[in-house]
DNA sequence: CCTTAGGCCTGCGCGC
DNA sequence: TGCGCGCAGGCCTAAG
């Protein structure tokens, strides 16, 4: 559950049960998990904070930490492919779930009670770890598509710049930060783009159109709590999103496109499977190739 | 600057 | 049923 709708979603999910707790201890059974530092250095440098606030940065979930009322650094949470974070009011019950822990934090709310946030990550791809500012830390990302920052003129502009192809360039997080493969094929079919056009020559009409496919698709997606293929990945609270209900294109390979009715094709663009109509979704003049 | 391949990991579904 | 293969929502690195 890994792009922009997923992070917003498990955010929005453990904020009422993180802030305003205390963390009190730290274990960690994958130490890759938590991006160098050994475990003891992670426990110092987060045992005893209280959790202030709990955002969402591109696809990081951020947890601010504070000490005697002081910023006292950030855990960043990155979900990568299969990261899930969820909190148990009862500590350490050890499920089916329960193989997949890579990190856990103990937490003792204001009233006392206790609790656990638990990382589970089935490919140990995902990251949980602390660090001193998270603004440095966060600082190559590129503006949120649903932010200030991305407005149709921007992309305008940042698409003309570009001398790139345009669906890697939509994954770049350097670029635009949290679209990833989903939203990216789902955004370009709605912007009637071809995954594999120059950014560059992409007409500013189309580039508008891509700017409020991305942003209607991120909005639609966060409604439903985002995407979950499979019984396992699921939102925090056990329950699955149910954006991919919605998905026109992806993983639809043979099915009528929503639009036209001809069958959805599957190509690999830049190592990713990608998903297109190809009569909604023309393809770039071959270079050197005329009329 | 750009692009591609490989690596990181595990589990699932498919065809044989 | 079992086995090998290809696939997966991400992203970093090295090399061309």
């Amino acid at each position: 559950m890994p792009e922009l709708p997923e992070v917003e979603t498990t955010a929005a999910l453990v904020r009422p049960h993180l802030e305003g707790r205390v963390i009190t201890g730290a274990r960690a059974s994958w130490l890759r998990s938590l991006g160098g530092p050994a475990v003891a250095e992670f426990e110092a440098s987060v045992v005893g904070s209280r959790i202030a606030e709990v955002t969402r940065r591109a696809k990081w979930v951020v947890l601010h930490l504070e000490r005697a009322g002081r910023p006292a650094g950030s855990i960043l949470c990155h979900l990568r492919m299969t990261g899930r974070l969820v909190v148990d009011a009862q500590p350490g019950h050890a499920d089916r779930e329960g193989a997949f822990e890579r990190v856990s934090l103990g937490l003792r709310g204001p009233a006392g009670g206790t609790a656990t946030l638990r990382f589970l990550d089935v490919r140990k791809f995902g990251r949980f770890r602390f660090v001193e500012d998270h603004l440095e830390a966060l600082a190559d990302l590129g503006p949120e598509p649903l932010g200030e920052e991305f407005t149709e003129e921007w992309l305008i502009r940042a698409l003309k710049a570009r001398k790139r192809v345009l669906k890697p360039l939509l994954l770049d997080q350097t670029f635009l930060a949290g679209l990833g493969n989903i939203y990216v094929d789902e955004s370009l079919f709605q912007a009637g783009l071809h995954p594999e056009r120059s950014a560059h020559q992409v007409p500013k009409d189309r580039a508008r159109a891509l700017h409020g496919a991305i942003q209607s698709t991120l909005r639609q997606a966060i409604e439903r709590e985002g995407s979950s293929f499979d019984a396992f990945y699921r939102t925090p609270e056990g329950q699955p999103g149910s954006y991919q209900h919605l998905f026109r294109v992806y993983g639809r390979e043979g099915k009528p496109c929503p639009t036209c009715g001809r069958p959805i094709k599957r190509l690999v663009v830049a190592q990713r499977g990608t998903h297109i109509c190809t009569r909604c979704q023309p393809a770039p003049r071959a270079p050197g190739k005329r009329r």
